[in-house]
DNA sequence: CAATGCAGGTAAACC
DNA sequence: TGGTTTACCTGCATT
């Protein structure tokens, strides 16, 4: 694909893109903090599994009040439509265990703790099992930071390599890599005049044809 | 119908 | 120390 049919497409699905990051953006200011960790659960189900059905799992674990109650064998039974889900089980404990103290959920003043979206991703990749760079910005830009950070998943790099941005897909990213390419597609960004949270939602819109989480 | 490929990757083991 | 490989694990579409 040329720049300018990407910029043919962005300019088609502009209003939505900016609608969608809006409501990222609205969502940490109304959010509970059992809604941020709600969103932190769908980020530790996504890798390799279907967005839809994850969001699915977790609004089930909010119905059947599992998100902080509910022991590994309650929890695996929901994540039976995930893949992985014995690791990812682990993951929600450990996030149990990370975020939660007598039953109260406390993230969003965690996070607000560190000032800049940069330190607010190290803690997370340190602190949350199942997060890795990917995952960290994900969960990060779907609460509301995502302006600055890129999510370097298959398809975004698929994108960037057809835009000789980067050269093959690498198999596995490693951290320096990983802020290596981020930096890199900001360039990218900046050249073609696509906020680069907007770039990120029009690349998977141009593979998935649809804008979810 | 069986075989194959592929899902918005990461932790841990392995050099 | 840091890069690479492997286990995790399953539903669903394609051939």
């Amino acid at each position: 694909m040329h720049i300018d049919e990407i910029k043919d497409v962005y300019f088609s699905i502009k209003n939505e893109i900016e609608e969608r990051i809006s409501e990222f953006e609205r969502l940490w200011c109304y959010a509970s903090d059992e809604d941020i960790f709600a969103e932190l659960l769908f980020c530790i189900l996504t890798p390799q599994s279907r967005a839809t059905s994850c969001w699915l799992v977790v609004e089930n674990l909010i119905k059947k009040d599992l998100l902080t109650k509910g022991c590994s064998q309650e929890i695996c039974r929901e994540l039976n439509i995930v893949r992985f889900k014995n690791r990812k089980t682990e993951y929600i404990l450990a996030a149990r265990e990370q975020f939660i103290q007598s039953g109260i959920i406390r993230i969003k003043s965690i996070l607000d703790d560190f000032s800049d979206v940069f330190s607010k991703r190290e803690y997370l990749v340190k602190n949350v099992k199942g997060f890795g760079y990917k995952e960290a910005s994900h969960f990060l830009r779907n609460i509301g930071f995502g302006r600055d950070i890129a999510i370097l998943d298959r398809h975004i790099l698929k994108n960037l390599k057809n835009q000789d941005v980067i050269g093959e897909a690498p198999a596995s990213i490693s951290r320096k890599l990983y802020l290596n390419i981020e930096n890199s597609m900001r360039g990218f960004a900046l050249e073609i005049d696509i906020p680069l949270d907007h770039l990120d939602l029009l690349f998977w819109y141009i593979e998935v044809g649809k804008i979810f989480k």
